[in-house]
DNA sequence: TGATATACTATGTCTGTCGTAGTAATAATA
DNA sequence: TATTATTACTACGACAGACATAGTATATCA
């Protein structure tokens, strides 16, 4: 299991791809992660739907209620432009991000 | 330049490499990532000293005291052995929260 | 009927980062 | 000789994000 700290500045980005081809809700994108990873990395509720809101907060993803008539009611979320431009932001981040801390990893211990 | 948040899990495994050799104090660490990194990463003067009082409380280095009769007395740091392994726990699981990441990051794009 | 899965919301704590400011000594420069 | 820059820190407080805990509400299944 991955310590947060390390996936922190992650976490938004992972929710904003999972929204890229589809909107999606929180019980959803929850077990799309948990499955993408094969359990190692299983984001938590709170700390999903904080994100939500501050994702909504800075416009990066819009929500939308879901008209499924059984069961509570879904809160669906979709990305929106400004969401898709910061997640590339945070994809060519990445790389200079790798690029950094590999600096100060020994592969041969 | 690299938001904090992404590095913030490694900033104590990015000390502790630059001990690995030979002890050093604040400023030359401080230095050395800098350099580096050529400026990619620049650690905040702040967050620096309080990872070396975390580290020490962790046992994960060890401090003493220079020896030079000019300047301001400088405090050294030195890592221990189970400063050591944990660098290595976290070299390890680098590798992990890499795989992780990059299962959603978009590479073309 | 009770457990389990779904789908959240609310509240408060904790940790790490960082802004700001201050102290103190030496070296460089005008 | 005055002041500025560089070195080498310490103190304090603010803030954001992660997370623990708890609670609400519906549906399904054994």
């Amino acid at each position: 299991m991955i310590s947060s700290d390390v996936i922190r500045g992650y976490n938004d980005t992972i929710i904003l791809f999972l929204l890229l081809k589809d909107p999606s809700y929180g019980y959803e994108i929850s077990k799309n992660i948990r499955e993408l990873t094969k359990e190692q990395y299983i984001m938590k509720e709170t700390t999903l739907y904080s994100a939500f809101s501050r994702l909504e907060k800075n416009q990066y993803i819009e929500s939308f209620y879901g008209d499924e008539t059984n069961g509570k009611r879904r809160t669906y979320y979709r990305i929106t432009p400004l969401g898709r431009a910061y997640y590339q932001e945070k994809c060519e981040e990445w790389f200079v991000t790798k690029e950094v801390v590999e600096k100060f990893i020994e592969t041969s211990l």
